[in-house]
DNA sequence: TGATAGATCGGCT
DNA sequence: GCCGATCTATCAG
C-alpha cells in the first residue's frame, strides 16, 4: 500500500476511517477536462474544517473548458476565476447566485482555464456533522448540488488557491469500488450558453444526484 | 454608472 | 411550480 502521507496532505494518515482508500495524485486532474470529468466520479472527496473530518462519494459532475462559452474562463482571467488558471488539482470556489459556494477542480495545464464542477455527493462519513451544517434530516438533501455540497463539508473561500494534493483540510481518495459504477452524460445544469453539450457526468441510477 | 443574467436553494402556493 | 435572496462579471448607455 502506498504511503498515504506522500502524496496528500500530511495529517491525513491520522484518519482510521481513511485507511482503507488510496491516495490520489494531482495526474489525475492534468488530463483533458472531458477525459478527467467522468474519471472523478466514484472518488471520495474529504474535508477536515474545524477538526470535524466530512466527506463522500463523488456521483456527479460538470466539465468547463476555456473554449466553452458557459464557463467562466471564456472572457479570460479575474480576479475570481484565476484559480481555474492555476496547476491541475486547483481548487476553485465561487460564490453562486450571491448565496451559494461551489466547488471546483482545475485541469489540464497551469495556463489553462478549465474546471470540473463537483455537483453531488453520495454522503459517507460524518453524517450528523452534515446534517447539522445543512439544517436537514434529510440525508438525500445533504449534497445532491454544488450549493448543498459546500455547506455539508464545510468548504469555504478560503479554500480557493490551494492544491488538493497538498491541503490538510481536502483531500481526495480513491476506493476499491470507485471504478464499478456506469458514468451517464447529459446536459448540464442551469446554464443557457452551449446548453446542448452533453458536459454533465453522473452515476446512472443513483438516488444521490441533483437531478435524477 | 446602471441593468441584468447567472454553473442555486429553500420556502411557499 | 414560482419567487426571493444577494454577490459578480459583463455589457449597454
Amino acid at each position: 500500500m502506498i504511503m498515504i502521507e506522500s502524496l496528500v496532505g500530511p495529517g491525513w494518515r491520522h484518519e482510521s476511517a481513511l485507511q482503507h482508500l488510496a491516495p490520489v495524485t494531482a495526474d489525475i486532474c492534468a488530463a483533458d477536462t472531458l477525459i478527467v470529468a467522468p474519471a472523478l466520479i466514484g472518488l471520495v472527496l474529504v474535508t477536515r474544517i474545524d477538526g470535524l473530518l466530512t466527506g463522500g462519494r463523488i456521483v456527479e459532475v460538470e466539465a468547463y473548458t476555456q473554449e466553452d462559452p458557459a464557463s467562466h474562463s471564456f472572457s479570460g482571467q479575474t480576479q475570481r476565476n484565476r484559480s481555474m488558471f492555476g496547476p491541475p488539482g486547483t481548487v476553485y470556489v465561487y460564490l453562486s447566485y450571491g448565496m451559494h459556494l461551489c466547488f471546483n477542480l482545475a485541469t489540464e495545464g497551469e495556463g489553462r482555464g478549465c474546471a470540473v464542477l463537483i455537483r453531488a455527493l453520495e454522503p459517507l462519513y460524518a453524517l450528523e456533522t452534515m446534517r447539522l451544517r445543512r439544517g436537514t434530516n434529510v440525508d438525500r438533501n445533504l449534497a445532491s448540488g454544488p450549493g448543498k455540497l459546500t455547506r455539508a463539508l464545510g468548504i469555504s473561500k478560503e479554500l480557493d488557491g490551494s492544491l488538493i494534493t497538498a491541503s490538510d483540510e481536502i483531500a481526495l481518495f480513491s476506493a476499491p469500488e470507485s471504478s464499478q459504477v456506469e458514468v451517464r452524460t447529459s446536459p448540464r445544469i442551469g446554464i443557457t450558453k452551449a446548453a446542448e453539450k452533453p458536459w454533465r457526468f453522473s452515476v446512472a441510477g443513483s438516488r444521490w444526484v441533483s437531478v435524477p
